[in-house]
DNA sequence: AACATAAACGTGAACGTTCACTATTTAAAA
DNA sequence: TTTTAAATAGTGAACGTTCACGTTTATGTT
């Protein structure tokens, strides 16, 4: 029966009011006179209130809806489908306060569709979204919506110069390049050359991937070691044929960096080469790839833990009211094959 | 103002008793007649009791407190106190869930001092226990007593054979080892030769220690490859003077896994040097020497993420009372100079 | 059968908030 | 000044549990 942590009756006793004007002052809920709030402000500073969750929670029915908003996983992009689990686990966790969570998806390459998600998230009015800005202009007009209706946005994964104060979690891209290029240079043979693949295709986050090579070869500007690229937007086929041609003409290829979609180089590899081969994100085939030693380092982006930091992210803006940090850079992790079975389908507790 | 969720006065209004013998049943408070009990549990099973987890912790004013034994930091193993503030993050999330948490110290050397802790533990009658089996004997003893009490304990590190169902928390270290012989495997040449160093002191976890061990000869147990081992009981400066000895005479030592306390090692490698150094742990003193290149890969121990994922296992023991997983066993996060700032002072949100 | 005792069960007041509602004060209009 | 409306303040019933306590029922003893 401890009664140590002062409440809303404390301070209301202490300003010489009841606890309505205290609750509505501190929920900004209006109706309470400047002289009044005055006295109920100095009390909260004098005697430190300290709210109680459960007590609110409890008695409030309101519930809490975030909207996800995120490309449609593809055989090309499985890796959009990785979020969920991290959603699910997180929700799970903070059921008891109200929240819910609702995915918007839409094609990655349908401008069109993406405008009709934002819209009919804007209608469901949600108390906080997350998305990943694929489509800068779009989601430039997006987000001006949202404030003015005073919802918060995080972006996943992507962040937009145009907006560069939208909070966001996810990785450093510039850093996990220049991380990547570290390991191959510790991998390979010092007068060796390294190949940077870069395949582009519609609607990517070019700046995203021009993010990590440049973080790549900021890594290697003060050594001495030859560099080629290879840039493609041709189908996977014509990729394989041109690939396996370059190869075969640059025999002092040992590192290769693939800044993304990493799958659809890797058949170019036989499991028994002279190649070190790096690329990103644990989706199944690159699993697969890796366990049969055809790729040798991958970089996750921790999709689970975006999702689940994120969600986590709102719990504390919406119910502790805490500001929340701007930028949030999860840690870049490195997976090989003989750490690969802890980062696959493992909870959130990295 | 939804009602969705059966209550506690549902389930008593279906048994047709009222929310006592219903609380009592929850809670095996005892005090309950063995036909009541069945009704009650019949009407807990048709119509499906969600507990509110907000409403129970609100009226019980029950204090949780959790006793966490673990060794001293000292100069040569600091890696002690890096749990502290997993605790104290974890710790301040479950506040309002009543939770609190005692470290007791005693020194790695010292089991006097252990059995002194273990029976201030079980005077105070906590609700939990985490703790560093160290002194094998002593611990199956306390583990026991502790048992007969009722209360949970969970192991961090270190597993004891003795006692193989107890919950554990922290890293594979036979997979750790494996892991670490992976990535010596990629980083030297194939003709090169490996050195194993182990430094054991008076009451490390040798366990520990040599699972490592086995797992990194494991990985070369199907490879050629010429190992060699440096094993000493001796103070830092016979090791450094024998080691430097060593180094010379063997030019075909390219890779070196030092199996604990790398930063006793260290100083023998200049930074500009033709090995690559691993090993454990992200203390100050081995951050330092990844950051001037004389180590090249670190293996963390996660002490943090230990802690943090301790005190949740507890929250899920004591309040959601779920099973908890007998084994939980962290990821094997690979650190080198450049993703180091995301390992060093981040939260748990890996 | 009457009583004592113990076991089982029911009751209702909390816990600290929220929020619809009523009561009061204040300011503006008559 | 009185009347009226608007703004502000106060009230108290919830929210779903827990738990101390009082009440009822069952069991045993004389």
């Amino acid at each position: 029966m401890k009664k140590n942590p002062v409440g809303i009756k404390d301070i209301a006793l202490h300003a010489g009011v009841s606890t309505g004007p205290v609750d509505k002052v501190l929920n900004n809920r209006g109706g309470v006179s400047k002289k009044t709030e005055e006295r109920i402000l100095k009390a909260i500073e004098e005697l430190g209130y300290t709210p109680n969750i459960l007590a609110s929670r409890l008695k409030s029915a309101k519930q809490y809806s975030i909207a996800a908003l995120l490309p449609e996983a593809t055989p090309d992009i499985p890796y959009w489908k990785e979020h969920e689990r991290g959603f699910a686990d997180a929700m799970n966790e903070l059921k008891p306060y109200g929240f819910q969570i609702e995915v918007h998806r839409f094609h990655q390459n349908d401008k069109q569709a993406f405008v009709k998600q934002t819209a009919s998230i804007l209608e469901n009015n949600y108390d906080g979204v997350f998305m990943v800005p694929i489509f800068a202009a779009e989601t430039v007009k997006f987000v001006q919506r949202l404030k003015r209706n005073g919802i918060p946005v995080i972006f996943f994964d992507t962040q937009l110069p145009e907006l560069p104060n939208i909070p966001f979690i996810g990785q450093h891209s510039f850093d996990s390049g220049f991380l990547a290029a570290e390991l191959l240079d510790k991998s390979v043979s010092g007068s060796s050359t390294i190949l940077i693949i870069s395949l582009t295709q519609e609607q990517d986050n070019h700046l995203h991937f021009t993010s990590r090579e440049n973080g790549f070869k900021e890594f290697f500007k003060s050594k001495q070691r030859s560099i080629i690229k290879y840039e493609s937007t041709l189908a996977n086929e014509h990729i394989e044929t041109e690939l396996s041609g370059l190869i075969k003409a640059s025999p002092l290829v040992e590192g290769i960096f693939v800044t993304n979609g990493i799958q659809r180089v890797a058949p170019v590899f036989s499991p028994k080469k002279n190649h070190i081969l790096i690329g990103y994100d644990l989706i199944e085939e690159n699993v697969k790839y890796l366990k049969n030693d055809v790729i040798d380092f991958l970089i996750s982006q921790q999709p689970y833990t975006q999702a689940y930091a994120g969600i986590q992210l709102f719990y504390d803006l919406l119910i502790l009211k805490k500001a929340i940090n701007k930028k949030s850079y999860l840690p870049i992790d490195i997976v090989i094959k003989s750490n690969l079975k802890y980062y696959n389908h493992i909870g959130h507790g990295g």
